[in-house]
RNA sequence: CGCGGGAUAGAGCAGUAGGUAGCUCGUCGGGCUCAUAACCCGAAGGUCACAGGUUCGAGUCCUGUUCCCGCUACCA
């Protein structure tokens, strides 16, 4: 039986486009790893979705005088187009506006609702009387009491960063109506955590959890150690899916409680495009479930979800969590509402074909252990240096010689001295140590394995000479050189497919090397075949002036 | 304010059973010329944020301080 992998990718909000940090935080660590562990043959199901709910959505849709549904429809398609771009390769990219989602989250709260787990609390909440609604935090608007900014929102200061109660505000405004709100008492249902501290603490201690991220186990731990209290798992709101019982007319299911449930949904509707049972990719203690997300949403995949998932009593529990940190944008935070941020579908716009440089550039320098900065000259250093001059040079010299001395076929080896033997197998050993340090989530390090093989193509040619042995090769040496140069190139367009997808593919047809297994990849098993294509360029160049334009453009933009 | 993470050569990062500080890029020098002026070799460059402490010995352990990031429960 093979090992079943459940992976998900963090559910983007469906309020805006993505852009680089959404890549470099969770979506390209989540493909690197589910396509190596395809390539395993191991049994993966890699999904992810829109979030479709919340109160940003009809906030925005407020602001840009369309529906809701109008907006999430545009950004949902934008979104699972850049992913597609990126060859971030789900099996499923769902949005849980969908049915299948609907019934999946309204039955889990009902099947907790009829188990008693939830508690149910009144409270006065702010209420807008002309739009005959309540108002989340976010739809009020008022002067903060802090610093006085006048814009500052119910639940937060943007101006201060203060953390504020709606009712605190001074002269508090509806953001519906511009009316103030009135307070009225209204009733919600809580998930009360208190009632899983027991579980969380018997969770994280019996399982050792030494391979999980310093960054992620400190922070659970500190909220468990502080002691946890019952949270809100419902809004009044008309925006997301409804609370399914009578007495909660008008309210909606909080949007981190639905949207977790969306990856169960999304593999419900991968599974029966399948015509496969779906409950063992959630289900089955042998199977290991993997959650990639950024730092800010630690809270949710390792305290709410997993208690949630425990209340149900069917659900395996996530085997690690690996958060990524965040990428900061030119020694600036990432920000959409200030437009500082590199837009996946602008990018591709300004750089076709060259999706594969962003992979390696947010690979090389993901923030796996601390914030990291994204810079475009950084970014232009990695792809000249590092891609074009050492891997893609590294491939051209072999195509060109084989062309030059052997018209393109490949040439037999006929003795290998010691050094040779050595090195074949230190390029056969390459599969592994990369296959280790993406079990272990590092990628950064992996990524580096990966151009340390072509690193190693280009010392042994300098070292081996064949343009000068070639002069006076009575006994072939040339062969033997040449047949291990087009085998490193080989073992290259295999191991990079889980980084750099679109060049794994095209060095597959240049040097006619068909996918085999990971394990496969070994020096009883050469990879190598008798003909190389003579192609174009894997990678160009990137001028200063296309960097020079895109600093540009990222400053003319800034709001 | 509380909690968690981080601070190491010009830049980006590794580095814990505590034992003469590493990698990539950049810089400088040399070699090679098959190759996208690419490749290969060598060198320079760091009081490991700051201040104390434990120790024969601290980037690594302890205490305090500063700065950056996140969380702090109705933004997601």
């Amino acid at each position: 039986m093979k090992k079943r992998h459940t992976i998900t990718a963090a559910l983007p909000y469906a309020n805006g486009p993505l852009h680089i940090g959404h890549l470099a935080g969770a979506y390209i660590p989540a493909d690197i790893y589910a396509r190596y562990l395809r390539l395993k043959g191991k049994d993966v199901a890699f999904v992810c979705g829109s979030d479709e709910h919340g109160a940003a959505i009809p906030i925005r849709a407020k602001k840009e005088g369309i529906s809701p549904q109008k907006i999430i429809d545009k950004y949902h398609t934008i979104i699972k187009k850049s992913f597609e771009d990126f060859g971030i390769s789900f099996d499923n990219y769902a949005r849980t506006s969908s049915k299948t989602h609907h019934k999946m989250a309204s039955e889990f709260f009902n099947e907790l609702n009829t188990k008693n787990i939830f508690i149910e609390k009144e409270s006065e909440q702010l209420y807008d009387i002309e739009e005959n609604q309540f108002l989340a935090d976010r739809y009020v608007e008022g002067e903060c009491p802090k610093c006085g900014f006048e814009e500052a929102y119910g639940d937060q200061c943007e101006s201060c960063g203060s953390s504020l109660n709606a009712t605190d505000l001074i002269n508090p405004k509806s953001k519906l109506s511009g009316n103030i709100p009135s307070l009225k008492k209204t009733k919600h249902w809580f998930l009360p955590l208190n009632n899983f501290e027991d579980f969380l603490n018997k969770w994280f201690l019996k399982e050792k959890k030494d391979d999980w991220k310093t960054n992620v186990l400190g922070q659970v731990k500190s909220w468990i150690n502080e002691g946890l209290k019952p949270r809100a798992i419902t809004r009044d709101l008309d925006w997301g899916i409804p609370v399914p019982i009578k007495e909660a007319i008008g309210k909606v299911l909080y949007v981190w409680f639905d949207a977790p449930i969306g990856y169960i949904s999304s593999t419900i509707e991968w599974a029966e495009r399948k015509n496969i049972d779906w409950k063992p990719y959630w289900q089955d203690p042998n199977t290991e479930l993997v959650h990639f997300i950024g730092k800010d949403n630690i809270v949710f995949h390792c305290i709410i979800f997993p208690s949630i998932l425990s209340a149900s009593g069917k659900y395996i529990l996530p085997s690690n969590v690996p958060a990524n940190e965040f990428l900061n944008l030119e020694g600036q935070k990432i920000s959409t509402s200030k437009n500082w941020a590199i837009w996946l579908h602008e990018y591709m716009e300004d750089f076709p074909e060259m999706q594969d440089t962003l992979r390696y550039v947010l690979t090389t320098n993901a923030p796996e252990n601390k914030d990291n900065d994204f810079t475009w000259k950084d970014y232009q250093a990695k792809n000249n240096n590092e891609l074009v001059a050492i891997l893609g040079n590294f491939i051209n010299r072999v195509v060109v010689l084989t062309h030059k001395y052997y018209n393109g076929k490949t040439p037999e080896i006929l003795t290998l001295n010691e050094n040779e033997k050595n090195l074949i197998d230190e390029v056969y050993s390459f599969p592994k140590k990369i296959g280790v340090s993406i079990e272990k989530f590092k990628f950064r390090e992996a990524i580096n394995l990966m151009i340390d093989l072509a690193r190693l193509g280009n010392k042994y040619l300098a070292d081996t000479e064949p343009w000068k042995v070639i002069k006076t090769d009575e006994s072939h040496k040339v062969d033997t050189i040449m047949n291990i140069s087009i085998q490193i190139c080989g073992v290259l367009s295999l191991i990079c497919e889980p980084f750099l997808p679109n060049t794994s593919k095209k060095l597959k047809n240049q040097f006619n090397i068909k996918t085999i297994k990971w394990e496969d990849i070994n020096r009883n098993n050469p990879v190598i075949s008798n003909k190389i294509e003579k192609s174009n360029l894997i990678f160009r160049k990137i001028e200063d002036e296309e960097i020079a334009f895109q600093l540009e453009k990222l400053n003319d933009s800034k709001q």
